[in-house]
DNA sequence: TGCAAAACGTA
DNA sequence: CGTACGTTTTGCAC
């Protein structure tokens, strides 16, 4: 039997489920005029109606709890002992809502002594052994252990209100990195708040589940508990009778006596005078009219019932299905009558195109699409072709094209990128927000208020399609020509580069992060011991608010830099206190800061590695204000290499199986370079011609030595004041920064400018133009508005003015670096390179370098980040190569 | 569950 | 009292 022509069996706990919808829905709002509170019934039958019609359970049951005494709270009193009082609002909605059940023709179930999850269990047990499919619908995290292939849970996403997700058991190890039936073993171990179940000490999610990666079970954990290193082993040994307790009490019941056999809950026909009259009660005339409409089972009419969003004063016109030879002939017309492009939007689903939408100002298409369809030969040619598109957000969906193994070329313009360039950091991230900013139009989406969102409430992708072809009118119009320019030149070409980076990849060992987090952890652990015992007691070093108590009140140490806690504890506070006050324990404390920190990376890393040994990071082209480029999930930007330790993660980042070496390629000093190139000054230009090293050379102007005399103490200052300089260092901070006096810093500076005046010039001249215009804008004309310049708020003036100077430079940085990384995709497609261009981390660029292309590539990397930009001085690259991110860099 | 704050990694 | 980011953890409010 296919699973679809399987019968549908959905059990729902409704105390769970209700208590949710009367938190997630105002009280004061759902009330009849008799004062009976409603909001939890409403919100439940709300939900229930839109679960009827999408899930379509051929039966369906609703389990309740008599009471919150059970078999549980006999053995154990403390069970759920801390649960609040129930609000008095919640009264009285349950017996109301199981009256509208009964009216509904729907079963409702309790039994004595035990819970509703225990009903869930049993029924679902029962049901996928009589073949059914089983939608499990509950708000209790223990059901999850019920999942299996033949029962789904669902399970509000969050707060109750906007979303079930659906856990299957692949979701399941998505989300907690456990087969399903792991899930009570895990809850054994880390407690469970709610229930008043008191778990193992410091044993949190991830160490719960690293545990039974490795012994599989609780029993297996238990067995091998004395192996398990570290205070968690202590207390795993010492708390176990907790994780056995608790693993008794969340077992459910799979095997109680029910009332009636599961065939028995087939949906029947509704009493529609009860329905009316309890609804009426209940004075829902909205739901009443939904469920009248579900209980007809016209199919014309159920559809009617969904338009309860208002309907926009614009809309989208209907979406039209074509194929083959119509197809064909619909583009052939669009693409000569707009010429300026068509909007598209790719609907992707897990990575994959899955459809698409069309749209000309006038007209929708809408085209599902599945691989090896032939019918739409003429979209793939028009897809392949140089036809412009217009896109909104279009990196993911250009990924999901190449995944699909789909052509693609004539972008033309991104709403999104377009609309950052002209407001960077501005609110707007999504299709919706810019339709309401550009078109102060309300674009369709699901109502917030239905627990299970209702896909033909939501805007389809010809609708995206047509939004977004009518933005590209209203983005370009605010554009001006120089920022125009700049989408088009510069991020669009970068678009497609880090859609193929992505997609790319970079590869990393497991092996080495694994072997690397297991030492951090040792020394983390032996680490946290000796600071213990340095304090005669143990506190949770990564609480800045307990550190404060062992600190200042404990050890009595002086006060450090306040903060909105009390008083700072980080790195810099504690190096001083130990300058003041040495006390073993800060060191310890440091240390065990350091170990830690890097220990999370490490996990975060090793977690993002997929099957074939390779993270994807994802980079946010509008991530930043000044026109950099951001990194995230995981964030490939800010990987260690300061410290020795550090760098062993850098290791562990290599050449890719098909690969022959790591090549790393960054520019030197190309913030300062581009200081020199803005200020025009001589001196700083000298500096970067004469080929000496730059803080050398700066050093002896300023000291008025030889370059060869100018010391280690000397070029470090140096080397600190010029790169303050991009950021508005003030004397003060570069001060504290070199641990010298106000005054010295305030020599400093007044020799440094005395020798690079140009420089300080033109600092001053970016703030004072961008009071004047608004705006600051880099060499290739990219504009950061400064609204706070203006600002009567001497902090916020100040903040502004900083930012305003920076801007320019490491703006214009950022625009240099993308003219490269768009040079060299270029270059790699013309030459059919199969190396790869994998990371950006601002100045520098790592790539896996084909066999036999060494040659090859550091010619093309080389040759396009020094011309990238012609400056008054020279821009410079240095190339490393190696197996491996760290042996790669120079 | 969601948020702010602190801390810290990078250029 | 130095710019630009992203991630994690803690502690607290809802």
């Amino acid at each position: 039997m296919l699973d679809s022509e399987k019968p549908t069996l959905m059990i729902i706990d409704g105390h769970s489920l209700a208590f949710r919808a009367f938190f997630a829905l105002p009280v004061d709002s759902f009330q009849t005029h008799a004062g009976q509170h409603t909001n939890a019934i409403h919100g439940f039958l709300s939900m229930l109606l839109s679960l009827l019609r999408n899930e379509k359970p051929t039966h369906l049951a609703v389990a309740f709890d008599i009471s919150r005494a059970s078999f549980r709270t006999r053995e154990y009193p403390e069970y759920k002992g801390t649960r609040n009082a129930t609000p008095p609002e919640f009264l009285g909605q349950i017996p109301l809502l199981q009256e509208a059940l009964a009216a509904m023709n729907i079963t409702t179930i309790t039994k004595e002594d035990f819970e509703a999850d225990d009903i869930l269990a049993t029924l679902s047990v029962e049901g996928s052994a009589a073949g059914y499919n089983v939608l499990v619908v509950s708000g209790d995290r223990d059901a999850i252990q019920l999942v299996n292939e033949t029962v789904t849970l669902l399970y509000p996403a969050s707060q109750g209100v906007s979303a079930l997700t659906r856990y299957d058991p692949a979701r399941v190890r998505e989300r907690y990195g456990i087969e399903p039936e792991q899930y009570p073993d895990v809850a054994a171990l880390v407690g469970e708040t709610s229930d008043n179940l008191i778990g193992i000490s410091k044993v949190g999610e991830k160490t719960a589940v690293k545990w039974l990666g490795l012994y599989g079970s609780l029993d297996g954990i238990l067995e091998h508990a004395d192996e398990i290193k570290g205070v968690v082993g202590n207390n795993l040994r010492e708390q176990k009778e907790n994780a056995i307790r608790n693993r008794r009490l969340n077992r459910l019941v799979t095997d109680l006596e029910l009332p009636m056999a599961v065939a028995a809950l087939e949906r029947g026909a509704m009493d529609t005078d009860a329905v009316r009259d309890i609804f009426t009660r209940l004075e829902f005339k909205t739901l009443l009219d939904r469920v009248l409409k579900l209980a007809g089972e016209d199919p014309a009419v159920e559809a009617s019932v969904t338009v309860i969003v208002e309907v926009p004063a614009v809309q989208a016109p209907v979406a039209q299905d074509l194929l083959d030879e119509e197809l064909q002939s619909w583009l052939d017309r669009a693409t000569v009558t707009h010429p300026a492009g068509l909007g598209l939007t790719v609907e992707v689903q897990n990575g994959k195109a899955i459809g698409f939408g069309l749209a000309s100002p006038t007209e929708t298409i809408n085209l599902p699409w599945q691989p090896g369809r032939k019918d739409y030969a003429p979209l793939e040619a028009w897809l392949a072709s140089a036809a412009p598109k217009i896109m909104n957000d279009a990196k993911h969906q250009v990924k999901a094209l190449r995944r699909s193994g789909l052509p693609f070329a004539g972008l033309a313009f991104d709403t999104l990128v377009g609309a950052w360039l002209f407001r960077p950091g501005g609110p707007d991230k999504t299709l919706a927000d810019l339709v309401s900013r550009y078109l102060d139009e309300t674009m369709p989406i699901a109502d917030p208020n239905q627990l299970v969102p209702d896909e033909t409430q939501q805007v389809g992708a010809p609708a995206q399609a047509w939004y977004t072809l009518r933005l590209f009118a209203a983005v370009e119009k605010v554009l001006d020509p120089g920022s125009l320019k700049l989408l088009l030149e510069i991020e669009l070409p970068t678009l497609l580069a880090l859609a193929d980076m992505e997609l790319a990849g970079v590869s990393v060992s497991h092996e080495q992060l694994a072997e690397l987090s297991a030492e951090l952890g040792a020394s983390t652990a032996s680490l946290a011991a000796a600071a213990y015992a340095e304090i005669g007691r143990e506190v949770n070093l990564g609480s800045p608010k307990q550190l404060q108590d062992v600190l200042f009140t404990q050890l009595e140490m002086p006060k450090t830099r306040a903060n909105k806690t009390g008083f700072s504890t980080d790195a810099g506070a504690l190096a001083d206190l130990q300058a003041s006050n040495p006390h073993p324990f800060l060191d310890l404390l440091l240390k065990h800061r350091d170990a830690t920190k890097l220990r999370q990376i490490v996990e975060t890393l090793d977690k993002a590695i997929d099957t074939t040994g390779r993270i994807h990071t994802t980079y946010v082209q509008i991530g930043t204000t000044t026109g950099r480029i951001s990194s995230n999930d995981p964030n490939l930007q800010n990987i260690p290499v300061r410290t020795e330790e550090g760098r062993r993660i850098r290791v562990a980042f290599q050449a890719g199986a098909d690969s022959e070496s790591l090549l790393t390629a960054d520019y030197s000093q190309i913030e300062m370079r581009i200081m020199a190139h803005l200020s025009e000054d001589a001196g700083l230009i000298e500096a970067f011609n004469a080929g000496e090293d730059l803080h050398r050379f700066v050093g002896s102007r300023i000291f008025g030595v030889d370059p060869a005399d100018v010391s280690g103490e000397m070029r470090s200052k140096v080397k600190a004041m010029s790169y303050g300089l991009a950021y508005g260092l003030s004397a003060f901070g570069l001060s504290k920064q070199l641990r010298i006096d106000t005054k010295e810093a305030k020599q400093l500076m007044t020799d440094y400018f005395e020798r690079f005046g140009s420089v300080r010039d033109y600092l001053r001249n970016v703030v004072e133009q961008a009071k004047v215009d608004g705006y600051t804008e880099t060499i290739f004309g990219r504009r950061r508005p400064f609204p706070d310049l203006a600002s009567p708020k001497r902090v916020l003036r100040d903040n502004a003015e900083r930012a305003a100077l920076n801007a320019p430079i490491q703006g214009s940085a950022a625009d240099i670096m993308k003219i490269a990384m768009n040079g060299i995709a270029a270059d790699l497609m013309d030459a059919s390179m199969e190396s790869r261009m994998l990371l950006q981390v601002h100045d520098e660029l790592i790539f896996d370098v084909a066999p036999g292309e060494w040659d090859a590539l550091r010619q093309v990397v080389t040759h396009n980040m020094e011309s990238a930009a012609d400056l008054l001085v020279p821009l410079t690259v240095q190339v490393g190569r190696g197996a491996n991110w760290d042996a790669a860099a120079h």
